[in-house]
DNA sequence: AACTAATAGTTAGCTTAGCTAAGTAAATAT
DNA sequence: ATATTTACTTAGCTAAGCTAACTATTAGTT
């Protein structure tokens, strides 16, 4: 009977995952359409701000911590760059590595387009009870902790050595 | 001095916003991999869902309820239906509008699916206290309602008639 | 009855963002 | 001195979003 209780909670937990994966994907195509005004679609806005908060950083932490492969990492960073908002040297220590930090129109821009971007949300969240927007705060920080651990499966060796360091993409 | 107060609370909510957006970006990155065995992607899953669960669905109402214009949906569905897994008709009363249902492969093939893709998290949850498992389930809950009212902007007229029918995606 | 409007979808073509495979160049190890 | 590993890039593919422009059907107006 025990062996009943664990099937039974496991399929809970399977429906509560599903419940988050669903609502993850909603919120952001919601806002989405939000970000076209600034340039900064998400994935740009979130890497941006870990090269913001997680001062200059090197291609593999970048990728690390985004959660994506170095190639997606490297296009990424090359539109950034051609667009102003971040600027990379190599490494003086390790001539393969590049340190890549923002310019100050990214962070200008970060701010606005963060703001832009997540404004509607906001507003959403300003009609909440304040134990509401607790409880949303508390669930964001375990869901970044289910999410962060562990690396990726098939990380093909990238950044082994730097990739403990974690950054807190998109807060701040 | 309550002005003061009121700035405080929306620059708060600005960096809750933020968080939960965060979140979301991670915790889709981290899911998506897991679908590619069943060949079933977010966008597919949560189509697949809708059509299941709201029953013969139309191509508007598809779009409305995944928040996507109506190219988007029209391919969706075309590739579904080259996989098998769905199958429309037109309405009888209306030969403009596509009915679309799921097949028995299309039902089987997404509790598959969305097991494999959400199980790494489910088993991340179940490391969790039960009160932190029902704080995230009112978390999603809340989410999705902050996400789904009022509509596209510029929905372009696609489903007037419909739109207030909304489903629930990938739940149930 | 015959136009005109509106509505539902589709097609074409663009962009972004992910991936793998394969390549270069620097650093490390044998 | 050479081979291996590491950090990153390039090339090229796919999925999924978009707008603009099209077809076909329905509804509305003289």
């Amino acid at each position: 009977m025990l062996e009943k209780l664990r099937q039974v909670e496991s399929q809970q937990n399977l429906e509560l995952a599903d419940r988050l994966h669903s609502a993850a994907i909603h919120l952001l195509r919601r806002l989405r359409r939000e970000d076209s005004a600034s340039g900064l679609s998400a994935p740009r806005l979130s890497a941006l701000s870990v090269i913001i908060f997680g001062g200059p950083v090197t291609m593999g932490e970048l990728a690390a911590a985004e959660q994506v492969r170095p190639p997606t990492i490297s296009r990424l960073v090359k539109d950034l760059e051609r667009q102003g908002l971040v600027s990379r040297k190599p490494d003086p220590g390790d001539e393969r590595v590049q340190r890549v930090s923002a310019t100050a129109k990214g962070k200008r821009l970060l701010n606005e387009g963060r703001r832009r971007r997540v404004s509607k949300l906001a507003t959403g969240l300003a009609r909440l009870s304040s134990k509401e927007r607790r409880q949303l705060l508390h669930s964001a920080e375990l869901l970044e902790r289910l999410t962060l651990p562990d690396g990726h499966p098939d990380s093909r060796k990238t950044g082994r050595k730097e990739q403990q360091q974690r950054h807190r993409a998109t807060e701040g």
